[in-house]
DNA sequence: AAACCATATTATTCTATGGTTGTAGACTTG
DNA sequence: CAAGTCTACAACCATAGAATAATATGGTTT
């Protein structure tokens, strides 16, 4: 079993770092640069303060989602690893459908 | 691109449904079983009370990750998509590599 | 060292969410 | 209809988390 108990935790920790309208539209500029960007460039894409930004990218660095590098004065950040593609794909896909569904449920 | 801003909102309560241990467990008792389980059932393997427990599968059901269907007396709950098995799978995966790399690395 | 830039931290406020208790509704069986 | 079982709902409390503002830290340049 994949989902056992002493994983849950860490688990459920990855899944609420995507779970924030913040975090999702960093990581989708990270996504979408396939380099990495420095903090003011991320927090600008995503509408965000620069300390509200600072929490977010140290937040997704933490559980592993993106990679930190310091460059001179500028903090570097990338996607740490190919799931995170992966699963928003995946949960993209979800979505689209559930609307189609929708629309063709109620013609 | 598949992250566009229309679907943020939608992907980010997805994962946030996915975010919480309790639900969680009550996914994986779902995946465990492979078949409609009562709401009792699952409140119990997930150590949950009753309202919570309903509570969280209505969440669950509202963005679309839980089936309901009523049997008699029961309220049957079934896992609404595949997806949500591929994705904890995905994510189980990136948690066993990053604790072998942490193990090796302090060896 | 001083000035400047980018990032981190702290304190604070506000809101969202998880959990509990109590009660009401739905369904079945006697 | 009455009693029993299962589920949903409402009100409430406690806490976590997101956002802001103000300030501190680290790095670079002159």
């Amino acid at each position: 079993m994949n989902l056992n108990e002493p994983m849950i935790s860490e688990i459920s920790q990855i899944f609420g770092a995507l779970g924030d309208e913040s975090r999702l539209r960093i990581l989708r500029t990270l996504l979408a640069a396939g380099a990495p960007l420095p903090q003011g460039a991320l927090a600008e894409a995503a509408g965000l303060s620069q300390p509200n930004a600072s929490k977010h990218l140290i937040y997704l660095a933490r559980v592993g989602l993106v990679a930190r590098e310091r460059q001179g004065n500028l903090m570097l950040f990338s996607l740490a690893t190919p799931m995170v593609t992966e699963v928003c794909d995946l949960v993209c896909e979800h979505v689209k459908k559930r609307i189609q569904h929708a629309y063709s449920s109620c013609k």
